[in-house]
DNA sequence: TATGAATGAGTCTTCATTCAT
DNA sequence: CATGAATGAAGACTCATTCAT
């Protein structure tokens, strides 16, 4: 990737984070980097496909997090205080892009679906490793489903507490989020 | 409400609903309703204002019903599960409906910001019942805020839930959804 | 013509002159006068119409206005005087009409049409008074035609000059105006 | 501004002077230039802004031209002559464009205003060339106010003569029109 | 590799007018 | 007499995309 094509892959995650995919116009994206409009158009294909490949690079990051800290730690317990720490990090590090795939994952064009198959891919990775975990204790998690879909559920209410308290201390927030996840979400 | 402007609704509901804000076209609304273009504007102000009506009117049915279920538990302990189960049955009725207040909860168009507000005020809502039950029965609740939001993360997860078992039984779904609420989100 | 139709018709005359043909609805016409919009169809065949209407009988006011005063005066001179007084008198009370029919008096609509004859029907009444006054005193006006378009010309920068000094007391711009009209407006 | 931009101009201004501001839509200037209705958008922010363009900058041609032409005439008389006749000039050459001004200079859109304004602008322009040139006698004016807010009427009533003989010969339009401002505008 | 002029389908919205009651 | 629901043509404007250079 050129120099000029990584500052348009980077401007574009930036503002389509910033303000979702419809109200990013190539324009915009164009101007804000300093170059014509078609030179967006010499190095992607369409706004829809660089979405895509910007959401499947991203969630492929943030699995590849999740997989080595998990894989440190060594017992199933703590694989998921583990599994859940990175989703709070990954929250506050790309919170903006968290909420647009949470906006974008809905409806029927190409990019929505991706978005929800990402999202999927992504919990099932997470079961994976739970369950896997559990076999090597001797343990069969019964509803790993469940329990993945609620550390999803758990990244939705920390978007919402972080919109209650924007200004907050970001520090102090990692800390009470940790604290009441750790509370809250118990293993048997 | 007449027989038309309630089928203009009613239609633009559905499609705000299963297509989201921006893809449902004005258009599309009064020609799956069978009328002009120019009924809609005869009937509603503009698009954004329905949508933010439309909001704001869930949204309180959302608070009626939950209030109502807590009024009528009466320990702290119950009350926070009724509230849990209020908040199952509207996912399960009203789904397309909060997946969508959920994408455009993000931005700063003014329907962006009303979302917002609403999902705040809603979540306020439901914290004020919580501190009070706990009040009158001595308690102090430290965390209210924390789990408030956190009963919005179930909404999310729930969401997540039905996503990949859009199949399946609605009852063996709640039923489900019951039990990993009762399960993992537990009071002191 | 009835109740009803009277207060559309001076309604509609007041909306032309405050914000002009355009800028005024039936829909606003209607409603300022507390009637639905279908009563004003019932009244008046066309918005176009009505407009026509309107511009046809404010002139022949103005034109009535003007060979009434005219006609009391006995010499040529002070009948010029005289029109020209009626021309500042009808610009203070009917200011905003004036300025809608100078508006609406070019282009190609049937309304547009209708304005310049009205304002020509107008300006030739002015010159014929002139051309008879004169005969009447043996003189022959060579330059009839110049001298009424140049009383058309008094009446736009008079409201030129209102323009500018919108919140002057209007007894002064109306001594004043005439004060510069006598000044610099002369017979031969 | 190239080859497009440039025919898309002139064909605004030509159609705004001969139609009007409202009865030229954007698809006429497009379709007549012979260019898709997403290159005006292309070439100009709005329709308005393009108006409000043409507006100044053709007054400000107006403006150059008559204080050019007063500066070159020496004693106060010659000037209000001179500035006389390029008004009598224009009016000739642009005369669909200043009634284009006239019409839209009433009325609360941005667009009315600025046309108010630049008028005003223009005729204080007038005004204070007339005050120096009388300073320069050691005369005061004073009533340059009113004296420039005249030319402007002698411009009203020059296009009122024009809109009854417009098939007459430019040439004796001009010296007749000449002829009748020498008469009857006089100074002290 | 990069440009930027040009496109045209699509969007929301307005409004004079009609008509059944 | 009066209503008000319904219409649909027309208008300004947006924007992803194409293409010749």
């Amino acid at each position: 990737m050129n120099q000029t094509k990584r500052r348009i892959f980077e401007k574009t995650m930036e503002l389509f984070a910033k303000k979702g995919y419809d109200a990013t116009s190539i324009e915009e994206i164009t101007a804000s980097v300093g170059v014509a409009k078609g030179t967006f158009y010499y190095h992607f294909e369409t706004k829809e496909k660089l979405f895509s490949f910007l959401v499947k690079e991203s969630v492929r990051l943030f699995s590849n997090s999740t997989i080595a800290k998990a894989s440190k730690a060594k017992t199933l317990s703590e694989k998921v205080k583990a599994i859940i720490l990175v989703q709070v990090k990954i929250v506050i590090k790309y919170e903006n892009f968290i909420r647009m795939i949470a906006s974008e994952m809905w409806g029927d064009e190409p990019r929505n679906i991706i978005c929800r198959e990402e999202a999927r891919k992504y919990i099932n990775t997470i079961e994976k490793i739970i369950v896997q975990a559990g076999e090597q204790e001797g343990k069969q998690i019964e509803n790993s489903k469940m329990l993945a879909d609620q550390i999803f559920g758990l990244l939705c209410s920390s978007l919402m507490y972080k919109l209650r308290d924007e200004n907050e201390d970001k520090q102090i927030l990692k800390l009470e989020m940790e604290y009441h996840v750790l509370k809250y979400i118990k293993l048997d």
